[in-house]
RNA sequence: GGCCCGUUGGUCAAGCGGUUAAGACGUUAGCCUCUCACGCUGAAAACAUGGGUUCGAUUCCCGUACGGGUCACCA
């Protein structure tokens, strides 16, 4: 059975990129029904950031990327947050120390910095390699601190198979002895996850490409513990575009970057989540653009996965994003538009009338307030708003007699709705001879106040209501005279 | 700098030796229409580059250029 994981470390926010791993782990593992499991990595205890695991958490709920096992969810693998499993880390270091292939280093950090002082791109000189067992004897019951680093081999090469981008090999004289537990007795990334997904059953390691170059040593540990090495899938990184062309790793630089900044802008988790799915994968045939969570599971194979890196449109969620909005049931909509709207919405108006208009013209729920202004309160206007070639409207007159026109009809129509206005108001076309097209911009602009609105003069007329729109063609007629 | 990876229109991308090189976003010209939006019909726009291999390369191999990643007691 498939297992894969999402392994965040609790630093903040949830970033796109992280959340695109996510959803890809989420959709390898459930592909084929297998499992898919949350682990939090919160060994670096500076970084960690109160708060953050409920960021993770919530983002996935809200995206729909359930976890089996993991935090809140329990399974038989835990506990799912690695602070909690610090003994086993050192268990399996030593571990390691007796099998030969790591040693106790207690190099100070000055002499550390030193090093990397008289060569940047050096690494570590490997100086406690070859202490003798009565040495670190000696200095771990002196109380010494100590870190325990990784006996890389000096020659040869490791190769590993990646799913996504083919045969990797490294040279090992590239690699660092690098550090597997910290002096703080909490193990790196590059030790404890290795040790988790051996023991929490992951089949699939599923993660950014920047772990391409490193994977070698992980695999080497595999090795030397006698492990089955994971099916490794590296993912491409996703990148931003800033104001001068620039392509860079996506970032704070290129705008709202986080799930919530999302959200809070007024996107829908699915209008995201089919977006990202993507940004680096493309499904076969390639034709289909608009998934649901269920239908991506379905749809979802390794081998559509690209290896280039992609740059994150705005413009293209953006649009993703309407799609998803003018979707909505009227009732869910309004439900989701509730805590975007900022200003009292006065009792003469059509709530359920103009939100249905606004529903099918807005592409994010923040750009309600500017487009629903002008029901609430009439912009401020110029008379020579109505002249319009295409309307042949070149001079008042014509606009005074349709306002004065409808203002009669309206006075005595009973019922405020969009058909009745639109047959009430239609004679005065006939009448004058002019085209509907020419009346109705007349009307429209006197109870709009602007040039292009959502909905035409009658819908309008019918969510501001009979007072208002009388009250609006007036105060057009007074402008006019 | 060493090592690793990548390169199809502005962006996402299909293609997996022979195609008029799809589609989507964006841009744009029209149509429709009670303005806008929707919808519909069009348009402009791409295989980084030089060598091979081959009857034939966007597709396979090598070099170059460009871009990215990585070399932490961060993940």
């Amino acid at each position: 059975m498939t297992v894969t994981r999402f392994a965040p470390s609790p630093t903040g926010y949830m970033h796109i990129g992280n959340l695109r791993t996510a959803l890809y782990s989420y959709l390898i593992g459930k592909h084929d029904g297998g499992k898919f499991i949350l682990r939090i990595e919160d060994t670096d205890r500076e970084r960690l950031v109160e708060g953050a695991t409920d960021v993770i958490k919530s983002t996935l709920n809200m995206t729909g990327l359930l976890w089996d096992e993991g935090p809140d969810v329990g399974g038989d693998h835990g506990p799912y947050v690695q602070s909690e499993r610090k003994e086993i880390y050192m268990e399996y270091a030593k571990k390691l120390v007796e099998m030969g292939h790591a040693y106790y280093c207690f190099c100070t950090k000055e002499r550390l910095e030193k090093l990397h002082e008289e060569d940047a791109m050096g690494g570590y000189d490997r100086h406690c390699r070859n202490l003798s067992k009565e040495e670190v004897e000696a200095n771990l019951a002196a109380g010494i601190p100590f870190v325990i680093r990784q006996k890389m081999p000096t020659e040869g090469v490791t190769s590993y198979h990646d799913e996504v981008f083919g045969d990797i090999s490294m040279n090992n004289e590239e690699l660092q002895d690098q550090i597997l537990m910290k002096a703080d007795g909490y193990p790196t990334y590059n030790f404890c996850h290795v040790i988790d997904d051996h023991l929490m059953g992951v089949t699939h390691v599923v993660r950014g490409s920047e772990y391409l170059t490193s994977t070698p040593k992980y695999v080497l540990l595999y090795d030397a513990y006698g492990w089955e090495r994971p099916t490794y899938v590296h993912l491409p990184l996703l990148m931003g575009k800033d104001a001068e062309g620039n392509i860079s790793k996506l970032s704070k630089r290129h705008g709202a970057v986080s799930f919530q900044d999302l959200v809070a802008d007024g996107y829908l988790p699915e209008a995201i989540i089919n977006y990202i799915s993507l940004l680096g994968w493309c499904p076969k045939g390639g034709e289909q653009e608009f998934f649901t969570l269920d239908e991506l599971k379905e749809a979802f194979t390794i081998d559509g996965v690209s290896k280039s890196p992609s740059v994150f449109d705005f413009e293209k969620l953006l649009w993703f994003n309407g799609e998803y909005i003018h979707k909505l049931e009227d009732e869910r909509f309004t439900e989701l538009i509730a805590p975007f709207i900022k200003v009292e919405i006065p009792e003469n108006i059509n709530k359920t009338r103009m939100l249905a208009l606004l529903k099918t013209r807005i592409a994010k729920l923040s750009e309600i307030n500017e487009r629903m202004a002008f029901f609430i309160t009439l912009p401020e206007y110029e008379k020579e708003l109505f002249l319009n070639k295409k309307n042949k409207i070149a001079d008042f007159e014509i606009v005074k007699t349709v306002l004065t026109e409808a203002k009669a009809i309206l006075t005595d129509v009973q019922s405020f709705d969009n058909d009745t206005l639109f047959a009430s108001l239609m004679p005065i076309a006939e009448k004058l001879s002019i085209k509907t097209g020419t009346l109705m911009w007349c009307i429209r602009i006197a109870v709009s106040g602007l040039t292009a609105t959502p909905g035409g003069a009658t819908e309008i007329m019918e969510v501001i209501g009979k007072e208002e729109s009388l009250k609006r063609i007036d105060l057009a007629l007074e402008k006019l005279i």
